[in-house]
DNA sequence: CAGCACTTTCCTGTTT
DNA sequence: GAAACAGGAAAGTGCT
Protein backbone atom coordinates (compact mmCIF):
# COMPACT_ATOMS: atom_id res chain seq x y z
CA UNK A 1 0.00 0.00 0.00
CA UNK A 2 0.82 3.44 -0.80
CA UNK A 3 1.14 6.58 0.87
CA UNK A 4 -0.54 8.88 -1.55
CA UNK A 5 -0.81 11.96 0.47
CA UNK A 6 1.02 15.20 1.35
CA UNK A 7 1.47 14.79 5.32
CA UNK A 8 1.20 18.74 5.07
CA UNK A 9 -1.91 19.20 2.95
CA UNK A 10 -3.76 16.16 4.59
CA UNK A 11 -3.13 17.13 8.11
CA UNK A 12 -6.42 19.46 9.03
CA UNK A 13 -9.38 20.53 7.25
CA UNK A 14 -9.34 19.36 3.82
CA UNK A 15 -12.57 18.89 2.08
CA UNK A 16 -15.89 19.96 0.42
CA UNK A 17 -14.91 23.12 -1.38
CA UNK A 18 -11.74 22.25 -3.42
CA UNK A 19 -10.43 19.40 -4.46
CA UNK A 20 -6.94 18.61 -3.14
CA UNK A 21 -4.07 17.33 -5.08
CA UNK A 22 -2.46 14.17 -3.61
CA UNK A 23 0.75 12.86 -5.48
CA UNK A 24 1.73 9.44 -5.46
CA UNK A 25 5.50 9.34 -5.05
CA UNK A 26 5.71 5.70 -6.83
CA UNK A 27 3.69 6.93 -9.29
CA UNK A 28 0.22 5.64 -10.62
CA UNK A 29 -0.22 2.35 -13.00
CA UNK A 30 -2.93 2.41 -15.75
CA UNK A 31 -4.98 -0.29 -14.15
CA UNK A 32 -5.34 1.99 -10.70
CA UNK A 33 -5.16 0.17 -7.33
CA UNK A 34 -7.26 -2.93 -6.61
CA UNK A 35 -8.06 -5.66 -3.21
CA UNK A 36 -7.40 -5.25 0.19
CA UNK A 37 -5.14 -2.78 1.63
CA UNK A 38 -2.30 -4.52 3.36
CA UNK A 39 -0.99 -1.94 5.64
CA UNK A 40 -2.32 0.40 8.51
CA UNK A 41 -1.35 3.25 6.99
CA UNK A 42 -3.89 5.18 4.58
CA UNK A 43 -4.01 4.58 1.26
CA UNK A 44 -5.64 3.93 -2.29
CA UNK A 45 -8.35 1.26 -1.75
CA UNK A 46 -9.72 0.91 -5.05
CA UNK A 47 -9.60 3.27 -8.36
CA UNK A 48 -12.65 4.95 -6.50
CA UNK A 49 -12.11 5.56 -2.66
CA UNK A 50 -8.85 6.56 -0.78
CA UNK A 51 -8.39 6.59 3.17
CA UNK A 52 -6.78 9.12 4.98
CA UNK A 53 -6.97 9.08 8.62
CA UNK A 54 -8.62 6.36 8.66
CA UNK A 55 -11.61 7.70 6.35
CA UNK A 56 -12.64 7.64 3.26
CA UNK A 57 -12.49 9.62 0.70
CA UNK A 58 -14.27 9.60 -3.46
CA UNK A 59 -11.69 9.92 -5.63
CA UNK A 60 -12.61 11.92 -8.44
CA UNK A 61 -10.08 11.74 -10.89
CA UNK A 62 -6.37 11.69 -11.70
CA UNK A 63 -4.50 13.26 -13.89
CA UNK A 64 -1.21 12.68 -16.21
CA UNK A 65 0.87 14.65 -13.27
CA UNK A 66 0.12 11.98 -11.00
CA UNK A 67 -2.22 14.01 -8.89
CA UNK A 68 -5.66 12.56 -7.50
CA UNK A 69 -8.66 14.77 -6.99
CA UNK A 70 -10.42 13.73 -4.23
CA UNK A 71 -13.74 15.15 -2.05
CA UNK A 72 -15.26 13.96 1.45
CA UNK A 73 -18.38 12.81 1.34
CA UNK A 74 -20.65 14.79 2.48
CA UNK A 75 -20.93 13.85 6.16
CA UNK A 76 -17.41 13.42 6.79
CA UNK A 77 -15.35 16.28 8.07
CA UNK A 78 -11.68 15.57 8.81
CA UNK A 79 -10.76 15.39 12.30
CA UNK A 80 -7.83 14.46 14.65
CA UNK A 81 -7.80 10.74 13.54
CA UNK A 82 -4.69 9.21 14.24
CA UNK A 83 -2.40 8.24 11.66
CA UNK A 84 -0.80 5.03 12.94
CA UNK A 85 -3.12 2.56 14.39
CA UNK A 86 -2.65 -0.95 15.23
CA UNK A 87 -4.09 -3.66 12.91
CA UNK A 88 -5.71 -6.03 15.37
CA UNK A 89 -7.23 -7.15 18.71
CA UNK A 90 -4.12 -8.71 20.12
CA UNK A 91 -1.61 -6.48 18.42
CA UNK A 92 -3.07 -3.55 20.27
CA UNK A 93 -2.72 -5.29 23.57
CA UNK A 94 0.69 -6.26 22.98
CA UNK A 95 1.55 -3.05 22.14
CA UNK A 96 2.90 -1.17 24.85
CA UNK A 97 3.22 2.34 23.32
CA UNK A 98 -1.05 1.98 22.50
CA UNK A 99 -1.57 4.80 24.37
CA UNK A 100 0.98 7.02 22.78
CA UNK A 101 0.50 6.33 19.01
CA UNK A 102 -2.88 4.24 18.39
CA UNK A 103 -5.40 6.62 20.02
CA UNK A 104 -5.51 10.46 20.04
CA UNK A 105 -4.41 11.57 23.30
CA UNK A 106 -7.45 13.38 24.54
CA UNK A 107 -9.11 9.90 24.58
CA UNK A 108 -7.27 9.15 27.37
CA UNK A 109 -6.55 12.12 29.62
CA UNK A 110 -10.35 13.25 29.89
CA UNK A 111 -11.46 12.42 33.74
CA UNK A 112 -13.69 9.21 33.48
CA UNK A 113 -11.01 7.84 31.44
CA UNK A 114 -7.77 7.33 33.42
CA UNK A 115 -9.06 5.40 36.61
CA UNK A 116 -7.06 2.47 35.18
CA UNK A 117 -5.08 1.44 32.19
CA UNK A 118 -7.35 -1.04 30.35
CA UNK A 119 -8.91 0.25 27.39
CA UNK A 120 -12.22 0.75 27.90
CA UNK A 121 -14.73 -0.59 24.95
CA UNK A 122 -15.71 2.82 23.20
CA UNK A 123 -12.06 3.17 23.17
CA UNK A 124 -11.85 -0.47 21.56
CA UNK A 125 -14.63 0.36 18.89
CA UNK A 126 -13.31 3.86 18.43
CA UNK A 127 -9.78 2.25 17.40
CA UNK A 128 -11.39 -0.17 15.12
CA UNK A 129 -13.18 2.62 13.39
CA UNK A 130 -10.37 4.32 13.12
CA UNK A 131 -8.26 1.24 11.72
CA UNK A 132 -9.05 0.31 7.50
CA UNK A 133 -8.81 -2.91 8.91
CA UNK A 134 -12.21 -3.09 10.40
CA UNK A 135 -13.67 0.16 8.99
CA UNK A 136 -15.76 -0.27 6.95
CA UNK A 137 -15.49 -4.38 6.81
CA UNK A 138 -16.86 -4.57 10.28
CA UNK A 139 -17.63 -1.36 11.69
CA UNK A 140 -18.03 2.35 10.02
CA UNK A 141 -19.35 5.40 10.28
CA UNK A 142 -22.88 5.96 9.31
CA UNK A 143 -22.32 10.18 10.11
CA UNK A 144 -18.71 10.94 10.75
CA UNK A 145 -19.00 14.50 12.58
CA UNK A 146 -21.75 13.74 14.67
CA UNK A 147 -20.33 10.34 15.83
CA UNK A 148 -22.41 8.00 14.42
CA UNK A 149 -21.58 4.23 13.84
CA UNK A 150 -22.82 1.03 12.71
CA UNK A 151 -21.42 -2.30 14.11
CA UNK A 152 -21.82 -4.36 10.84
CA UNK A 153 -20.26 -7.68 11.93
CA UNK A 154 -21.47 -8.14 15.50
CA UNK A 155 -20.63 -11.59 16.15
CA UNK A 156 -16.69 -11.01 15.02
CA UNK A 157 -16.26 -7.29 17.14
CA UNK A 158 -17.59 -9.24 20.06
CA UNK A 159 -15.46 -11.79 19.64
CA UNK A 160 -12.33 -9.15 19.47
CA UNK A 161 -13.59 -7.84 22.54
CA UNK A 162 -13.45 -10.95 24.24
CA UNK A 163 -9.86 -12.14 23.02
CA UNK A 164 -8.75 -8.01 23.85
CA UNK A 165 -10.00 -9.11 27.90
CA UNK A 166 -8.91 -12.60 27.50
CA UNK A 167 -12.49 -13.90 28.13
CA UNK A 168 -13.42 -15.92 25.16
CA UNK A 169 -17.48 -16.32 26.55
CA UNK A 170 -17.94 -12.52 25.45
CA UNK A 171 -20.82 -12.40 23.06
CA UNK A 172 -22.50 -10.27 21.08
CA UNK A 173 -25.45 -9.79 23.21
CA UNK A 174 -23.06 -9.51 26.45
CA UNK A 175 -20.77 -6.39 25.05
CA UNK A 176 -24.17 -4.51 23.79
CA UNK A 177 -25.07 -4.38 27.40
CA UNK A 178 -21.98 -2.92 28.52
CA UNK A 179 -22.45 -0.29 25.63
CA UNK A 180 -26.15 0.30 26.61
CA UNK A 181 -25.01 1.08 30.38
CA UNK A 182 -22.62 4.22 28.13
CA UNK A 183 -26.16 5.32 27.82
CA UNK A 184 -26.25 6.68 31.51
CA UNK A 185 -22.49 8.64 31.34
CA UNK A 186 -23.27 9.71 27.89
CA UNK A 187 -20.65 7.95 26.58
CA UNK A 188 -22.87 6.49 24.01
CA UNK A 189 -26.34 8.17 23.06
CA UNK A 190 -28.65 5.71 21.83
CA UNK A 191 -29.53 5.93 18.37
CA UNK A 192 -33.08 3.94 17.02
CA UNK A 193 -31.53 1.42 14.83
CA UNK A 194 -30.19 -1.83 14.89
CA UNK A 195 -26.84 -2.33 15.58
CA UNK A 196 -26.21 1.75 15.25
CA UNK A 197 -24.59 4.05 17.90
CA UNK A 198 -23.31 7.08 18.53
CA UNK A 199 -20.93 8.58 20.92
CA UNK A 200 -21.89 11.00 23.10
CA UNK A 201 -20.74 14.64 24.98
CA UNK A 202 -18.93 12.53 27.36
CA UNK A 203 -16.28 10.72 25.06
CA UNK A 204 -13.51 12.05 23.20
CA UNK A 205 -11.23 11.29 20.75
CA UNK A 206 -13.24 11.13 17.62
C1' DC B 1 -8.07 -5.95 52.78
C1' DA B 2 -11.48 -2.22 51.31
C1' DG B 3 -13.54 0.49 48.11
C1' DC B 4 -14.30 1.82 43.49
C1' DA B 5 -14.92 1.91 38.44
C1' DC B 6 -16.00 -0.84 34.85
C1' DT B 7 -17.62 -4.34 33.06
C1' DT B 8 -19.58 -9.32 32.74
C1' DT B 9 -23.12 -12.49 33.41
C1' DC B 10 -27.80 -13.67 33.80
C1' DC B 11 -32.41 -12.83 33.19
C1' DT B 12 -37.10 -11.37 31.77
C1' DG B 13 -39.53 -8.93 28.61
C1' DT B 14 -40.02 -6.27 24.24
C1' DT B 15 -39.14 -5.05 19.43
C1' DT B 16 -37.61 -5.56 14.68
C1' DG C 1 -38.07 -17.57 15.02
C1' DA C 2 -33.61 -15.26 15.18
C1' DA C 3 -31.23 -11.27 16.37
C1' DA C 4 -31.30 -6.95 18.82
C1' DC C 5 -32.69 -3.86 22.34
C1' DA C 6 -33.67 -2.59 27.42
C1' DG C 7 -32.38 -2.46 32.02
C1' DG C 8 -32.26 -4.50 36.82
C1' DA C 9 -29.44 -7.07 39.74
C1' DA C 10 -25.49 -9.29 41.30
C1' DA C 11 -20.89 -11.12 40.57
C1' DG C 12 -16.20 -10.60 38.77
C1' DT C 13 -11.83 -8.02 37.72
C1' DG C 14 -8.18 -4.91 38.07
C1' DC C 15 -6.47 -0.83 40.47
C1' DT C 16 -5.30 2.38 44.16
Amino acid sequence: MLNMYHPESADSTVCTEEPIDFLNDDGVSEDGYHGEPSSTTDGIVNENVIYLHGLPYDILSKDESKHLHIYAKSEIELGPIPKVVPLYANEIKATEDFQKTAMHKPIFSSKQNRQNGNIRLWQFLLCLLTNLKFNPSHIKWTNRSSGEFKILRSKDIAHMWGEMKNNNRMTYEKMSRAMRNYYKDKILTPVPQRLVYKFGPMSDGW
